[in-house]
RNA sequence: GCCGCGGUGGCGGAAUUGGUAUACGCUCGACACUUAAAAUGUCGUGUCCGCAAGGACUUGUGGGUUCGAGUCCCACCCGCGGCACCA
């Protein structure tokens, strides 16, 4: 009888399994497939510790179940291998990081395999491959060429002592960087983006469709962060002074300018409206003088032309010598080359522009181009723009080349306002100022009107240096500058309201510009007590109030409100104090205030929402009671005892009086509309959209989520597929020159520029295929690009024509279980279902989540409870326990310690106990083997108890391997070889338990299965069986309670009747002593499972 | 603050769909084997009362529903994770 030796028999074994492919999928049966996928790792110099092996054992028993049952199982490993740690390691010591990073791979692979784990290694990858990061490129290019990945100047964070941008969550709270102890600066660099906000709403409506942990899955909802509301226009209070240009063979009657006159009149403006001269056979010194000679000019002029109209202002600025508010073209253009047909004005026009000065004659400059206008061209518009140095204004024309009568987009464009974006429109009436984020281009557009220039550029200045974390971060107390001399207009009561500037409002969320509603919003009401601005609540909460002033004999302190179930909503400014507190609880309300008041009180006016507002006043005996009824109307005081008193206020009269809104209205979102006109009395969930449309507002959605900054500058990710002509204007690399190689000559030092850019060879390269003066981009890619679409590679990982054909991504796709850490719940998981939600839309793929069900594993720690790390000393090496106990060992207890997603501390000496069982399994076979000899010619018999036992451990076990439930597999495990010690069985039980095994510690199951001399391999065995009847016992133990309270156990037999049960049970010595010679009231018998007697 | 998850012995954790709370393992104690130790085996191990039979209490706290609640409902407390001036 040999000892359980693991080292031996795991090294036997292991030798065996030894080929690639050992574990290839190879069947073709597509309902039997099942992908099953690990998040591969980063394979760091200091090999895999024991937490990387839980969830490897976790799929590996998985798969390896699945295969018994017949499946055809994917299971592939590689490495995520591009990344930081391996280049700070180069800066160190200078060794590359391809040299490093080969080394680690070969100890995780060595290390994977000692563990037994059944990967399909024919399939391993690793993203700094050149024939993996080709396709990384190629996906980089796929973005680009669909629109999906642009290069846009972005603030990041710079740190000067590292030389290189840092990401936000590397910066500390105080504005430090974490690793240099640097001051972060802010600093605008060119940056690549990927468009994954197009996505943002199927990123999160399809996460109903995923098996995925709830708080993944949350946690993604939260980061996408999906808001409704609607955006709303604010005018500027300001009247200006217009001058509209009409166009070539038009007149001031034409098109939109009689409409667009009377439009700026109404709101206040004056408008001149010059008819040009010689409109058919127009020349630029009869237009410009013309203009020059009849319309006034001063620092409120807004400049409008429309198509040659616009050629006309743009002369006529270039003449002026004073500086004007604005201008604004529409359907303009800087170029007489156009497509249609040659104008006959093309050579009566100077086609040269002096744009510097028009730039600085005009405080903001909008240049609007119509859909499709078939006159004018998007490039003439881009030219004009360009020129002009701002953005081309896209507008939704009423009719081609803005010639409807009506063009409210042109409206909008000439007269500067402000689109606020809110969720709460309902709030309109009660907006009493305007905030703008910092960085608001209106903030520049305004310089001449605004008289605190000085003090708002100081402000705007000081907000843009400070980074995110100092912005957001810490003391929250609010900061902000007044914008004097400029004023918006509420759209819904016409209200003149301030304008301020706080950089409490974000400039890249929304439209960088809110409404603010001290009455219902926290921030605002934070700003507007500090800055003293006024506070107009509009939306009495969907509650009864009722007021009372109480004899102040105790005081109730919050403490007795919160013992009764209530909640102190409030203490209002003059000390009274808000409560409410659910109906039910009315009878312990009255009682408190009973015992701590007077007598009296009542309750019957109490619904399930009511508020009370209390106020001590010594003597005082009187009661306010707004209201016994929740009917969402506004109700007037009534006086209870007191008739004498005054009735007639209302409830926003008394709260307004009180001026306690504060804390209260911000906490209740919902109620019924007051101080809002018409609207009053209205729900407030029927205003958001009434009041949106009344002022002309948009439905919108806005998220949270922002695009995704791919650009590194870092030598070891995949370098971006861009090569720059000599203009500097970048162009795809194309498709054939892939792998663009990750050049080797280049120092690892930080130099505060991206080390390819060092490389001689790259620009060479670049200058060789494109041309003299071509540059390469020397930024790579964020590492997580390659991690997003690594699960499409290994379901066909050497093609070399495509990432993966859709034929072996249509069998194998979707990953059926896919595990990993809790880190990534929101990162990685969100641009893996970005990358296949885009190769779904461009027809690649046929399904839109790549991952059908997500598991975690919890974290390890260490035997003092803290998470393992060196400078705490408390790590486990794996390779100390496999050599202590073996593979088997190590993989059963990782599995035993608890549920796979729970957090749990290491245990030697639960190590120990799990070796025990082991040992205990090798037992029973040696035994075995020692029994047959002994009883040769005899008869083999097994107990019923080892039957039935079998028969549930083979049920057990099954259902947990389904579930992943390993520790309670074990647990069973446990008590199957505790009854085989006891009770005879046969061969045939422990068959069943290496069988069962066989997933979970495959090495011994191997080795057992061959010492019970049964043939072929353990794990390409059909799973066992078992039968449902054999897993019922002939006796059953039955508890018996009397009123609820265990008193006996009677055996008996288990197709007992009830009837018969329920007097065994009954007929019990102690049952019936606790009887107490009482009749049984009822008697609740639940069939062979309990009887419980009611006296 | 908002969202999500959880709270059970000395410890890790079980408990089907409302039906014997504490399975399994660790720890600890006693005993057996041994010159001894390790290993192994047997028995015990929620708290309290009791020689015992038996009884009382017990799943974060307080209420509720039910013949019966760890499980369902209400309120609260605590812990963990995510987001956080996102309008």
């Amino acid at each position: 009888m040999e000892d359980y030796n693991p080292k031996n028999i795991e090294e036997k074994w292991r030798a065996k399994w030894s080929d690639d492919d050992h574990y290839a999928p190879n069947g073709d049966d597509k309902n039997k497939k099942l992908y099953v996928l690990d998040m591969f790792p980063y394979p760091s110099g200091s090999g895999l510790h024991v937490g990387h092996l839980e969830p490897y054992t976790a799929t590996d028993i998985y798969s390896r179940y699945f295969r018994m049952r017949g499946y055809n199982v994917l299971h592939p490993m590689g490495w995520d291998a591009f990344g930081l740690p391996a280049e700070n390691y180069a800066i160190k010591t200078g060794t590359p990081p391809q040299e490093t990073t080969a080394k680690a791979i070969d100890t995780f692979r060595g290390q994977i395999q000692r563990m037994g784990l059944s990967y399909d290694w024919s399939r391993e990858i690793g993203t700094h491959n050149p024939d993996y990061y080709k396709w990384t490129q190629w996906f980089f290019l796929l973005l680009y060429n669909n629109g999906l990945a642009y290069k846009k100047k972005a603030k990041v964070n710079w740190d000067p002592v590292d030389q290189t941008v840092l990401a936000n969550e590397q910066v500390l709270p105080d504005g430090t960087a974490e690793r240099s102890g640097a001051k972060v600066v802010q600093k605008d660099l060119e940056q690549w983006f990927f468009k994954i906000t197009d996505f943002a709403e199927e990123l999160i409506d399809d996460l109903d469709s995923v098996d995925w942990p709830d708080y993944t899955v949350a946690n993604q909802r939260n980061w996408i962060g999906r808001s409704e509301g609607a955006e709303i226009e604010f005018g500027i209070k300001k009247k200006f002074n217009f001058v509209l240009l009409h166009g070539f063979t038009g007149s001031p009657k034409d098109n939109f300018f009689p409409w667009l006159k009377e439009q700026l009149e109404a709101q206040g403006h004056t408008v001149q409206m010059p008819t040009l001269p010689d409109t058919n056979e127009p020349t630029e010194e009869g237009q410009v003088g013309h203009v020059l000679k009849t319309c006034t000019f001063d620092e409120n002029t807004i400049l409008f032309g429309h198509s040659l109209g616009s050629v006309v202002a743009l002369k006529v600025l270039e003449k002026l010598d004073i500086r004007i508010a604005g201008l604004v073209t529409a359907g303009g253009f800087v170029d007489p080359n156009f497509a249609d047909e040659d104008r006959i004005f093309a050579d009566k026009f100077k086609w040269i522009f002096n744009f510097e000065k028009i730039r600085n004659a005009a405080g903001f400059i909008t240049v609007l181009q119509g859909d499709e206008d078939s006159a004018v061209s998007d490039e003439q518009a881009a030219r004009l723009a360009q020129g002009l140095n701002v953005p081309v204004v896209r507008a939704h024309v009423g009719e081609d080349h803005f010639c409807a009568k009506e063009e409210p987009s042109i409206l909008r464009a000439v007269v500067p306002s402000i689109r606020v974006f809110t969720t709460r429109p309902d709030t309109l009436f009660g907006a009493t100022y305007i905030v703008l984020a910092p960085e608001h281009e209106l903030v520049e557009e305004l310089k001449d009107t605004i008289k605190n220039w000085n003090e708002v550029a100081a402000y705007v200045e000081a907000a843009c240096n400070k980074t995110d974390v100092e912005r957001t971060g810490e003391d929250k107390d609010k900061t902000g500058v007044k914008l004097e001399g400029v004023t918006a207009i509420n759209p819904a009561n016409k209200e003149e309201i301030p304008i301020y500037l706080a950089d409490y409002v974000l400039a890249h969320y929304g439209t960088g510009a809110i409404m603010a509603v001290p009455a219902h919003d926290e921030r605002d009401y934070e700003f507007a007590k500090k800055y003293d601005l006024p506070i107009m609540p509009v939306v009495v909460p969907t509650v009864d109030f009722a007021v009372s002033y109480i004899m102040g004999q105790k005081d109730i302190s919050k403490k007795d409100i919160e013992g009764i179930g209530g909640t102190v909503e409030g203490v209002t400014e003059e000390g009274y104090l808000m409560v409410s507190f659910p109906k039910k609880n009315a009878d312990a309300f009255e009682k408190m205030i009973v015992e701590k008041m007077e007598p009296g009180f009542w309750n019957e006016y109490i619904s399930d929402e009511t508020v009370f507002i209390f106020k001590h006043r010594d003597g005082a005996i009187e009661r306010l009671i707004l209201s016994g009824e929740n009917d969402g109307k506004i109700r007037k005081l009534g006086h209870q005892f007191n008739d004498d008193e005054d009735t007639d206020e209302s409830v926003w009269a008394w709260l307004g009086e009180n001026a306690f809104y504060g804390q209260f209205f911000v906490s209740h979102k919902e109620g019924v509309m007051l101080n809002s006109g018409q609207f009053d009395g209205m729900a407030n969930g029927e205003a958001k959209k009434a009041i949106t449309e009344f002022v002309g507002g948009e439905t919108k959605t806005t998220y949270r989520l922002r695009d995704w900054l791919v650009s590194r500058q870092r030598y070891w990710g995949a370098p971006i597929p861009i090569v720059y002509d000599p203009e500097g204007i970048p162009h795809p690399i194309p498709e054939e020159h892939l792998p663009w190689t990750l050049p080797t000559d280049v120092e690892f030092t930080p130099h505060g520029t991206s080390p390819l850019g060092q490389s001689k060879e790259l620009a060479e390269r670049t200058e060789n295929i494109f041309g003299k003066g071509w540059k390469p981009e020397v930024d790579t890619m964020d590492t997580f690009v390659d991690s997003s679409w690594y699960f499409f590679r290994f379901t066909d990982p050497n093609n070399e024509k495509e990432f993966a054909s859709k034929k072996a991504m249509k069998y194998w796709m979707p990953v059926d279980l896919y595990m990993g850490g809790a880190e990534h719940t929101v990162l990685h998981l969100l641009y893996a279902r970005f990358f296949t939600k885009v190769l779904n839309k461009l027809g690649y793929i046929d399904f839109n989540e790549p991952f059908a069900a997500l598991r975690h594993q919890g974290t390890i720690l260490g035997e003092d409870n803290f998470k393992m790390s060196k400078s705490k000393g408390n790590v486990i090496n794996p390779d100390d326990v496999v050599d202590a106990y073996g593979a088997d060992t190590l993989r059963v207890y990782e599995m035993f310690m608890g549920p796979l997603e729970g957090t749990k501390p290491w245990n030697t000496n639960s190590v120990a106990g799990s070796h025990r069982f082991l040992k205990r399994v090798w037992g029973l076979v040696q035994k075995q083997e020692a029994r047959i000899k002994s009883q040769e010619g005899g008869k083999d018999t097994a107990s019923n108890a080892v039957v039935v036992a079998q028969h549930r451990t083979v049920k057990k076990i099954t259902e947990d391997t389904d579930k992943l439930r390993y520790n309670t597999a074990v647990a069973s495990f446990m008590e199957y070889v505790n009854v085989l010690y006891e009770e005879p069985h046969t061969k045939e039980q422990l068959d069943a338990l290496v069988l069962l095994l066989a997933p979970y510690a495959p090495f011994i199951a191997a080795e057992l299965w061959e010492q019970l001399g049964n043939e072929g391999a353990v794990h390409e065995q059909p799973w066992p069986q078992y039968d449902e009847a054999k897993t019922q016992t002939d006796t059953i133990t039955v508890p018996v309670q009397v009123n609820g309270k265990l008193r006996a156990q009677i055996e008996v037999s288990a197709d007992i009747a009830d009837e018969e049960l329920q007097q065994q049970a009954l007929a019990h010595e102690n049952v019936q002593r606790h009887l107490e010679g009482k009749e049984p009231k009822k008697v609740i018998v639940i069939h062979q499972k309990l009887v419980n007697i009611v006296v």
